[in-house]
DNA sequence: TATGAATGAGATTTCATTCAT
DNA sequence: TATGAATGAAATCTCATTCAT
């Protein structure tokens, strides 16, 4: 009773860490079972801290849902920005890109899933996020300056647009994790294994590579 | 109770139509709003039936749910089946696929969301479900066969591989449905209106196409 | 486990019995400790049902406050439409009123209990009640008439206003019930009691008959 | 720490300013949602302080309740002993504290308010507050002068009581204010506008002049 | 085969109050 | 005297499922 240090130092206020700790605990937990099916129980004891603290900083678990999701997407455009793609050829720049793409959303399924979750409630909370959107929109900066200059250097089919381009990309990568288990399952196939993964991959990239070559010529 | 005729009369007592019914209400409501998300209250009242009848009929949520999912894999393989494909040209069958694919998808997005929601269960009611295995390896067939044919004719590349094949077709199909909402919302542009069906529909032709296209050539 | 009696008759389905039971017991509730005071626990505890089934039949704690607002109102001008007031002379029959209001309103507190209660949340769910409006208009009418022979007959005043009447006596007979305890514990006096109650109606009534007498002649 | 003068520096450390704040939100937080409904949180959010100042200076919320009752009638009390009705002739007298009453009341609606919340708890918090009683019982001296100068002068009835009669006056009073909402709905009556009140106010002294005069006449 | 009432278990949310600084 | 974070207990409400007829 006499003597102790000060206080231990799990229990000290500090609530930046405590937020930090229910997102991330929370981004599992809706990636897993989705909205309805996540259980503010379960992921109040996966915390540090309790239910109460849910509802100090998120409001319900619509907010901490909302809250997921825009930390979600704000985290990968930050890893994107620092790709610097800027200063690599067109078609190099393109490969990168896609590489990128197929390794993030492979690598970090959570995140995967939870847009999976925000499109069977038809974009509901992500419509009501400014952030999200702002976010995004310049995330197709970076494509349209590759397109741009693959088609000043003749590299690239004059008729390529980005968004286009940046939508083939994302279904090529996001399928082989939205998709997995039906798709794995139904032809008993692994998408998941590194070896999987790396041939996917390339696969993946050809695809893409071959899509905007120049009309009549293939790589 | 003696000497009934066996059609329905009218309203009265048809089991099968009942069924039907069920699992026609059943699908837009675990489309609408995922497995944990429906409601049986709701999905009840909007069925010509009650509830008791849901129960007597499918034992339980999920004995529903994996009803309806065999139901929508089912149905979608039926329709593929009338296609014809392998008295076309290797390249002709191979873009008739992908239109037809592509169109089905884009048709029946509730197919498409109950895929999506299967996933999010980790496949976990699929795997169980031994029917919908057989009908949809099956599926693979066709593209087989046209790969085959295509390879033999010198119109596609040596190494190009079905089910890989399947994986992107699906892929730019399903994305295109499956992320309309964020995709959507995030880049301002319409997914599933006329005109941008039609276009899209041309862009993944295209990309498939180049894709199995023979080494250093493009349609 | 055999022979045994049919089944315990408490236990039959019986929908409006269910209906008035919770009713009448929230009636009690929501009178003793208002709207947000009230405990649904503590409501369900008393029933014969369960909470469940107070959610079942009112929807929300609040549907059940309006159904017991409703269901108040519609008691007390069900009991006052068997006054017959036209048959008498118009003094006799205001008379008549006054005391009948004054016993009916200390006689039934827990109605003048929720009609406070809803004063305090400003009316807001009586606003949204059709047939509390509608109900209580008709329950001027018989007022009306005692006004109108009172003034032909010469025996009450002409400038006298019916609504501006039932406030008078509303407010008298109101007054005894709900400053009961406030006024009660302050001048120390008896509000409740027999007597009490005997002295003070005699007052009441006297009150409003001085108050319609002809000018310059009371009663 | 040292020579600091008495004088509130502006916006710090004031705590008789901080009680004042406090009590000034608390009443109309009480008048407004009741005991049960009033929110820690929200009043908190009103002040000019903090939650925890509240709990600092009144213990609790049954405690700041207590002292936001007790501050009400101060102030009602104080308000009326400068009315100074010694000097008026008794029914000159009577009318003018009639219509001080009703304007009084009129005009502090949260006071009145909180005496309705204070009847819903059956007067639970008033009955332990000494001050509040004694306050109160004091009121009635002026009354009981008036009706005593009123029998000798022959202008009042002999058996006039001041607490009969000053029930009456605060009913007529109280309920226009308190059950403002309910019969205003219910008779489609404006019970607030300046000249609802105005005329209101006549009828309500009308009625209690007329209720003291003497046998057989009427003002 | 069919129906509407009923239910237990558990879900989300709220709130007065206290702690650490 | 002051603050913002934290909390346990309890409140309201939901839902798949079953019962009685």
């Amino acid at each position: 009773m006499t003597g102790r240090a000060k206080a231990p130092r799990s229990r000290k206020n500090d609530p930046e860490r405590t937020r930090r700790d229910i997102l991330d605990v929370a981004l599992r937990e809706f990636a897993t079972n989705g909205l309805s099916g996540a259980r503010i129980d379960e992921l109040a004891a996966r915390t540090r801290t309790s239910k109460r603290m849910i509802y100090y900083y998120f409001g319900s678990k619509e907010g901490l849902y909302l809250a997921v999701l825009e930390d979600a997407y704000r985290r990968i455009r930050a890893d994107e920005g620092t790709l610097d793609l800027g200063h690599q050829p067109p078609l190099d720049a393109l490969a990168a890109l896609v590489r990128f793409t197929f390794d993030y959303e492979n690598a970090n399924t959570d995140f995967i899933r939870v847009v999976m979750v925000e499109n069977i409630h038809r974009g509901k909370y992500i419509a009501g996020s400014e952030s999200i959107r702002r976010l995004n929109s310049a995330a197709i900066a970076a494509l349209r300056d590759i397109c741009e200059r693959g088609i000043v250097a003749g590299v690239m089919r004059a008729d390529v647009d980005p968004i286009d381009l940046h939508m083939s990309i994302s279904a090529l990568c996001f399928f082989n994790v939205s998709n997995r288990y039906t798709f794995g399952t139904i032809f008993g196939r692994d998408m998941a294994g590194r070896e999987a993964l790396a041939r996917r991959r390339e696969i993946v990239t050809e695809t893409i590579l071959r899509y905007v070559a120049p009309e009549g010529w293939c790589a």
